[in-house]
DNA sequence: TTGACATTTAAACGATCGTTTAATACGAAC
DNA sequence: GTTCGTATTAAACGATCGTTTAAATGTCAA
């Protein structure tokens, strides 16, 4: 049922598919799962109600089609910008890694737009996590995470242990994810500011403060 | 409609009405908003179908008053408990402002149940705010954040801008709140960890964390 | 042109939603 | 005991939900 493989390889076909995808992606980051009605979606998406049930069979599952095909690949990008970056660097050192990180997180591969619908996506399961939220651990956070670690052990005095190192990259990753989210916040505090480049000044802020964090701080001029 | 004020100052009779916010609060932190039925609180709190329209006119504004009756007195006994040991402890410095914050948000005056409860509340509200967010972020957030950079720039050199403070304070921030909801992924990245008093740990790393971040690391031994 | 699939469509399904109603139970004051 | 305001109850309301159905349309190879 559901989907038919397509043996043409004209992929023009799935547009409908895809419009539903955007749809959706959109309208469950910005309101939620529950809040969002298969109608509001098809009707966002310019199709038929049954649409929905036709290419994903149900609702639930195209919640995670959303996640599979859109949100895990853009992980994916932000990921290999982040590696990118690092081994472009040159020298490995502390700034590098948490710079590297910073910059893929907050200025990365994605639109201002596509990065708040991301992180909101993410966020929501971290409130009340589903299904997708296994999917989101093991294939993305779980690997970020290792290979930060593997990062740092590299670049770090070997006197710090195990678990400090662990505990030192779940900040990073803290401060990264939670600036993406609080940016209306941090405005709405800070308003009254004139200030152009907001997005500069948060991912100079998150590299200092974390690097100061590990106990790494200012060992090198920032490039 | 909705509630006659009682004349009667026996507080008796509203045990109805208090044990539909104790279901209510559990079931939308631990589910959202749109996940939760009113027919699902009332059977959790053993009353009537009506009875949340009775006591509260509607779901929405049961919603509200969860957070207005539960939330924001429970956030106002952290403050307190927050400013209480930051008084308590004598001399005031940078290793006092954070370890006070970080004690009150992580071992605060509540249970490890409740303080899940609380910040699963909150969270859901900063991934898909409603009129909730406003009650928070103007009674809560906003002095809690006013309250710190007060504290912050007594104890820290002048050297250090207005904007730096803020950002240094929303990030400190950033720390407490995230680590109250992350601990579910934390153990499960470092398992396999014989961790006993896990939270113990945290709070020393948030705090070291934090100090290290602001510049103001290792000035002084903890106690 | 025909036949076989893939896709879209309009309509309907039963279930559940939030809310309202009207009747009843309760308790204190007179 | 009667009265009056509060609280609880069972039942029903219309609306909307996710999903299914069966027919119509589109597409392309044989």
């Amino acid at each position: 049922m559901i989907k038919k493989a397509k043996n043409n390889p004209n992929h023009k076909n799935d547009l409908t598919r895809e419009r539903i995808l955007d749809a959706a992606e959109t309208l469950f980051a910005n309101n939620g799962y529950h809040a969002v009605s298969v109608r509001e979606i098809t009707r966002a998406a310019k199709c038929n109600l049954a649409a929905v049930n036709y290419h994903f069979g149900n609702k639930q599952n195209l919640y995670l089609e959303v996640f599979r095909s859109r949100w895990l690949p853009r992980a994916s990008r932000v990921h290999r910008n982040f590696r990118k970056s690092l081994k472009n660097n040159g020298n490995l050192s502390p700034n590098a890694v948490v710079q590297s990180l910073a910059r893929a997180f907050l200025e990365g591969p994605m639109s201002d737009d596509e990065r708040m619908r991301h992180h909101k996506l993410i966020f929501g399961e971290f409130a009340q996590p589903t299904e997708a939220f296994e999917l989101v651990a093991d294939q993305v956070l779980k690997p970020l995470f290792t290979s930060l670690m593997t990062d740092l052990k590299a670049v770090m005095p070997d006197t710090t242990g195990d678990k400090q190192m662990a505990l030192n990259a779940f900040s990073i990753l803290a401060m990264v994810l939670y600036f993406n989210l609080a940016r209306p916040l941090i405005t709405r505090f800070l308003d009254g500011n004139d200030e152009v480049d907001l997005k500069d000044r948060l991912v100079e802020h998150i590299v200092e403060f974390s690097l100061n964090g590990i106990g790494a701080g200012r060992l090198e001029v920032r490039k």
